[in-house]
DNA sequence: GTTGCGTTTATTTTT
DNA sequence: TAAACGCAAC
């Protein structure tokens, strides 16, 4: 039996009213989670079948949260598993790899992340003789991801070279089956929409949905929730438009706006009492997002007590801000007996956790930075990794080109060009030309024999992988044969960077061994390089950052909560943040990323202002940020920092901090 | 290939 | 300031 007499009366409504359309706007530490959990948990009760029910998010910790909660809730594990507890983006795989054959791609297609999406862009620009000096390929790229995400095809976009460009591109990666994130929603849209039996099929198997975070989510997303649910209406969607801060990449706040709108009988439930924050944090935060336009108005409420004032800390420059924070957050670690995990920086570009880094690092602290070069993006990981694609299906081409010739085998560029005009001559992929070196009048005899032996070192292992479903220890011996360690040690003459880069490979071996063990008959190659393609945090160490500090981007720690929150750099130039120059800047967005900020705070809040910052090796005044004037003086104890080192005297010091106190004299006398 | 130098540019990035 | 990139020369 669901117990349901923890839930507040609007959680306990969201939970128990399962048909027809629902909006729950659960503002920030409302129990978000915990009401869908509870929801899928009540469903099941019902007697609804597991298959029939759909939970989408869009992180895989979001996911995995919600996986551990309905597990430790739901009395039984089979029933469970049988849920649908997804991503937007493994959802669309799991129905491309059912139905993506109508479409012409291979039913196992590679997912090919940024670094092959711009492979592909310089090379359809290329065949259109556009130089990558006129146009950045990057900013081609990000038209052809927008056009995806508003559901537009090549033949729709206006601009002609964005048009050519993205017919090259999508002609490309069909030509290497492979498709894209945004193809991951952008097909499956497709389908449902033109495909009746697809259609359905998925509206006929998913007939209770739930989205989380839909304030993030775009048009084409939407339209792929749309198209499952219009039949039934069943559907659920739980968000909070004033924690919508991914405009900038195509989530449509609109979504979240328009929903009573777009499905009737839409029944809205707010969700207010908040359970994180202590009181003047939380009444800060409601200020502070009260300015902000077009919202559903709301304001959140507590029953725990007021708690600590906010701290707002000022210094001279950022070398104290860091100094600052790091000292206080020393001492309020043992005065209050807290664990470094209690604690987290955020700041709003990632330029800014190199300070903290290195004072956190100077007081031998440990730190995790969230963030910062994803080990799917080593070099060394994505040549292991295309590789393994290689091995999977070698039509992947560009998996094939990374590897043809790493370690160096003698495959050069005169060799490649040959064998490019054999594919293009014969119409086949980059392999088949491989495999054909016979039939390649172009090719010497060296070439041949060096090309033929490629494919025979390929074709033995697909041979071996294929047949052993204990992939890992294939591929481990796969790159023993290629001696790709021996070569990474060659290759870098410097120790330590060698070792590093050896280690990544080795962690991944690592992963696949974890991945063959754990799930045994389940598993197989084809699952775990989606795996990796669409969990890039799954390798990492948990456990080395077991007690850690987090710093991080106020982007990153939305759906995060931590006791002490520091935020660095409340000042106007990045909170909100200026751009050198052009485009204009979205105040709502970053009003509301400002709030994001504040709401992750459970107990102890530090603002920070620093007056001077160096930006571009040059040194400017600042001035506080303007969504510090939502903040009443009487929520906020105003300090300068303890002295520390600082070029500058102590008067002139003095000076600057108290006409800082007179700027922000409105505040002290708002009580 | 790789090294080194001059040039350019400077958010946020769930997948 | 500094890191990332492109290009020329080895």
């Amino acid at each position: 039996m669901v117990n349901l007499s923890h839930l507040n009366p609007e959680q306990r409504e969201a939970v128990t009213h399962t048909k027809g359309p629902l909006l729950i706007l659960a503002g920030a530490g409302s129990g978000k989670t915990r009401v869908i959990v509870h929801r899928v948990a009540y469903l099941l009760e019902k007697g609804v079948d597991p298959e029939h029910i759909l939970a989408v998010s869009f992180t895989n910790r979001a996911v995995r949260e919600m996986e551990e909660r309905v597990a430790d809730m739901v009395n039984a594990p089979k029933l469970a598993r049988k849920l649908t507890l997804s991503t937007f983006h493994s959802l669309g795989v799991k129905i491309l790899r059912r139905n993506i054959s109508n479409l012409g791609y291979p039913k196992k297609f590679a997912i090919y992340d940024q670094g092959d999406q711009l492979a592909l862009v310089k090379r359809a620009m290329q065949n259109l003789r556009v130089s990558d000096k006129e146009f950045e390929p990057k900013q081609l790229l990000e038209e052809i991801s927008n056009a995806k995400n508003r559901l537009e095809s090549p033949e729709e976009q206006t601009d002609s070279l964005v048009r050519e460009v993205y017919a090259g591109y999508q002609t490309a990666m069909k030509h290497c089956g492979a498709v894209d994130f945004d193809d991951l929603i952008y097909l499956p849209v497709v389908l449902l929409r033109d495909e009746p039996e697809v259609k359905e099929y998925w509206a006929g198997r998913y007939r209770y949905i739930m989205v989380d975070e839909y304030q993030d989510t775009n048009p084409s997303q939407f339209e792929l929730v749309r198209l499952l649910a219009d039949i039934h209406g069943n559907l659920c969607v739980v968000g909070d438009d004033d924690q919508s801060i991914y405009g900038w990449r195509g989530s449509d706040i609109e979504n979240i706006r328009q929903f009573p709108k777009q499905f009737e009988g839409t029944k809205t439930i707010m969700l207010t009492q908040n359970y994180r924050c202590s009181g003047n944090i939380l009444e800060a935060a409601n200020l502070v997002i009260a300015e902000s336009a077009d919202r559903y108005p709301k304001r959140l409420w507590t029953e725990s007590g007021d708690g600590q004032k906010i701290n707002l800390t000022v210094v001279q420059n950022e070398e104290e801000e860091a100094t600052s924070i790091v000292n206080k957050l020393h001492q309020l670690k043992f005065d209050k007996n807290l664990k470094w995990s209690d604690f987290s920086i955020m700041y709003r570009t990632n330029a800014q956790s190199r300070l903290f880094e290195e004072k956190l690092r100077g007081e031998r602290i440990p730190y995790k930075l969230v963030g910062g070069q994803k080990f799917f993006e080593r070099r060394e990981v994505r040549d292991a990794v295309a590789y393994l694609r290689t091995l999977q299906r070698p039509e992947d081409e560009l998996a094939v080109r990374r590897i043809i010739n790493y370690p160096n085998r003698g495959i050069g560029p005169t060799t490649i060009e040959r064998l490019n005009q054999y594919m293009e001559r014969r119409g086949c992929t980059f392999y088949t030309a491989c495999q054909q070196t016979d039939q390649n009048e172009d090719l010497s005899k060296a070439q041949q024999n060096t090309v033929d032996s490629f494919v025979e070192l390929i074709e033995e292992y697909r041979k071996k992988i294929q047949s052993n479903p204990n992939f890992a220890e294939v591929f481990k011996e796969f790159l023993q044969e290629v001696r790709l360690t021996h070569h990474l040690y060659k290759e870098y003459d410097n120790l330590t960077e060698a070792k590093r880069r050896v280690e990544n490979v080795d962690a991944l071996l690592n992963g696949m061994f974890q991945y063959v063990e754990k799930f045994k008959d389940e598993g197989s190659l084809d699952d775990y390089l989606d795996r990796i393609c669409l969990d890039q945090n799954d390798n990492k160490d948990e456990e080395e950052f077991q007690n850690s500090v987090t710093l991080i981007t106020l982007h990153g720690s939305k759906g995060l909560e931590f006791p002490v929150v520091f935020i660095a750099g409340v000042e106007e130039g990045l909170m909100p943040y200026f751009r050198t120059s052009g485009w204009t800047m979205d105040l709502e967005e970053e009003r509301r990323l400002c709030y994001v900020g504040i709401t992750r705070a459970k107990q102890w809040l530090f603002l920070s202002y620093s007056m001077e910052r160096r930006r571009f090796g040059q040194l400017e005044e600042r001035s506080p940020s303007r969504f510090l004037d939502q903040i009443p003086g009487r929520l906020l104890r105003i300090v300068g920092a303890a002295g520390s080192a600082s070029e500058s005297t102590k008067e002139e010091k003095e000076q600057k901090i108290s006409s800082f106190f007179s700027n922000i004299h409105s505040l002290l006398g708002d009580d």
